[in-house]
DNA sequence: CGTTTAACTGAACGCTCGTTCAGATGCAAA
DNA sequence: TTTGCATCTGAACGAGCGTTCAGTTAAACG
């Protein structure tokens, strides 16, 4: 029976990537079996090592994907001069971000102890020039005179934990719409660094 | 071989929730094995039996009585007036009490997708307890008009995963003392909520 | 000192795991 | 129409899983 009908490499490949993602983010790496993955995409769990050599590197994709998609759109981010603006469009930006990507925010924050130690430290490094951006933008404020903290990479790893906390309460059928969450967030990340 | 000296239940108990406190925090509940629990404690697998009824209840217990110390803790919290007073208070003896717990944390916070429906729903209702008292002296805030933010509810979210996240960079033999620590997010947090 | 019993061992239960692979299948190229 | 090959099935591998339990041990009790 293989090889239906519209059922090719290009197609099937993203499919089983979605399953593990959703799968994973719902109930963890290590509880997620092959087979599962598998039975959500409709085939035998052996017709996944055409996608991935094996389980360990599959999460590791999901979460490289993710990292490299979020560094790329914060350099898309026009880069204005004024700290304050800067700061803004992070907030904005990182609450736009991740607010549609539940699932790869929970797997990139829950998974990191289950991958090898070369993994983490591909990913832990990835994450690290994130929160080096936000601190940039933070001592920027603080050589301008705008922006005043006693610790400037407490407070961007404070406010990346405050931002990415967003995943912990949001559902997309609650009261707020995401401008409104912004709004609120930034409010707080503006009066808690400024002078 | 069973029955050795001073190997009694009341001390192999806490051993064994430690060790399975220590090794779920470090690989995840789904990870960890019942039979790396026990080695860890020196016994097999079996004589856990003794001290829980199954692997689910030994996670449950671990968070339930992580979560009453924490209700217990913020009870005997002298409450002042002020609604700053209370803020200060609430901030203080949020990273006092998880700072030093850096397991029970991680435990708490990652492995509610692990309890059954039934255990989860206790241990959010605890939770909504402890986010419940943050929000009272936020709105006692407004009341004054010392405190003004868009809206209470999502500040108490955004403040708690803020707090909360020191324990992911927090560092025993980091370069911060907890008092330091203190300093650092309880100006962050007044100037967010402050008029 | 003999008896009881809490605490533990060690083996076993049925099951699921990640991974491999020979063989089946059906589309695409020749 | 035949051939080649990407794709998938279905079975199997050894290993480990949570849990149970009959039996062993040694401390405590009468």
């Amino acid at each position: 029976m293989a090889r239906k009908q519209g059922s090719h490499s290009d197609i099937t490949g993203p499919r089983v990537r979605d399953a593990a993602l959703r799968l994973i983010a719902q109930h963890g790496y290590a509880a997620v079996s092959m087979r599962q993955i598998a039975g959500e995409v409709g085939m035998q769990a052996g017709a996944l090592y055409n996608y991935t050599p094996d389980k360990q590197t599959l999460l590791f994709d999901l979460m490289k994907d993710h990292m490299v998609a979020l560094l790329a759109a914060l350099k898309d981010l026009p880069s204005r001069t004024e700290a304050l603006a800067r700061l803004e469009d992070f907030t904005r930006f990182h609450i736009r971000f991740h607010v549609p990507r539940p699932d790869q925010v929970f797997v990139s924050y829950m998974e990191l102890r289950n991958l090898s130690p070369e993994n983490f430290a591909m990913i832990e490094a990835m994450r690290r020039r994130y929160e080096d951006a936000l601190e940039d933008i933070l001592r920027a404020g603080e050589a301008e005179g705008a922006f005043d903290m006693k610790d400037t990479r407490v407070t961007a790893m404070a406010l990346i934990a405050m931002l990415t906390g967003i995943s912990n309460w949001y559902r997309a059928d609650g009261r707020l719409e995401t401008e409104t969450i912004e709004t609120i967030y930034w409010d707080l990340v503006r009066k808690a660094v400024t002078t």
